[in-house]
DNA sequence: CTATGTGAATTTATTCACAGCA
DNA sequence: TGCTGTGAATAAATTCACATAG
């Protein structure tokens, strides 16, 4: 194995990779060849093995790779091996939606608080979760967290940024439909979940 | 111009182009410049220049695009020029959040059905929308309804796939968190809301 | 004999630089 | 002069083909 700076599209699979590799880790199976794993997760075999190449040498010829080193390496890389604390800015029906979402768990992920700005919000315990005041967003700073999940309309998406900015957040992931501006320190991905839907029509045969 | 086939990439793109033209549109101003454009919706104004040279032209040089025209030929190209109508299945937190989300309606969406297969929900009117039990789902195909958003658990996502695909679903918008497999003739995009969080600690300056 | 790891070849996408039009 | 449109140059990603290791 060589050094060498791994690809974005990559690291954009890598968590694919995570979660197509769990069920096989909690069936204590010991390795996986590029082969079943690509049947599992949709991605060509020598595509995988040209990602797993960038950072090591996993495998072993005839028998593939070892299920838990790779779990550990990929965990690693992506820094998943460290807890992720992250507040969710915006209890609407898609913040609810992922306050309940299990999925954030298995890489790590803790939703430790939730804000809005609606006062018949507040308060409120959706979960373990009490709903606190935006006004409160400056806590963050000593409660050590600096990931941000924002479910806020559009037009508070811009300056409830400033505001997750200002309090030392450091990665956004935004899902009002809109482009955010943020310092280039801060790190923003951004779902907008009907941009997918919209691309569906050109991609479907004709009837 | 000169023909030629436009590539992925710059269909990803073409909704967000969309998104950002729409408010141009609505202000009613005339056209609008590659860089311009790039300010609003976070691309270059080279790449822009670029994605549109594949579908036409339209711009006017010292000018700028005609907003009116861009949007309805970005449309014509992404087959959103007619409405297309879609089923959503599974009304848990994130289908309700579906259910909810106005954003949709740009594109020319509507959700026009909606199915569950727990008893609880059946029957249940959300928004304008009637919970159908999921034995209902053959009922698509008269309804002329060919698009599916599916916010179904894992466990439940490739069987409930397959009765999609079984009812002449062309196109799928997967929320569950797993690689699905269908027929070459349908296609499939699948958000796991997870996914793009687990790769916001990787592009995040240390601390 | 099977499955990895990786250079090389190919394909795809981005960026540049500037000719040419309004 | 301002901004488009696009070939050419560069960069990035995918695919191939096969040497090599267990």
């Amino acid at each position: 194995m060589r050094y060498r700076r791994i690809p974005d599209e990559t690291v954009r699979r890598l968590p694919i990779y995570l979660r197509g590799l769990l069920f096989p880790l909690e069936q204590g199976q010991e390795s996986i060849s590029s082969q079943d794993l690509a049947d599992f997760v949709g991605v060509n075999p020598w595509q995988i093995r040209k990602d797993f190449s960038y950072f090591g040498d996993f495998g072993t010829p005839g028998v593939g790779y070892n299920v838990e080193k790779l779990v550990k390496q990929i965990k690693k890389i992506l820094k998943l091996d460290v807890a992720h604390k992250a507040a969710l800015v915006g209890v609407g029906n898609l913040g609810v939606a992922v306050l309940a979402y299990p999925g954030f768990k298995i890489y790590g992920f803790d939703i430790a608080a939730a804000f809005d700005i609606n006062h018949s919000k507040i308060g409120k315990k959706i979960g373990n979760i009490v709903v606190e005041d935006v006004s409160n967003l400056p806590t963050l700073k000593k409660r050590k967290i600096s990931l941000a999940i924002m479910a806020v309309p559009r037009d508070a998406a811009q300056h409830t940024a400033d505001a997750l900015v200002k309090v030392g957040v450091k990665g956004i992931l935004n899902f009002s439909p809109c482009y955010i501006t943020v310092p280039k320190k801060v790190k923003v991905m951004t779902i907008d979940i009907a941009m997918d839907l919209a691309r569906l029509p050109y991609y479907m045969p004709a009837h």
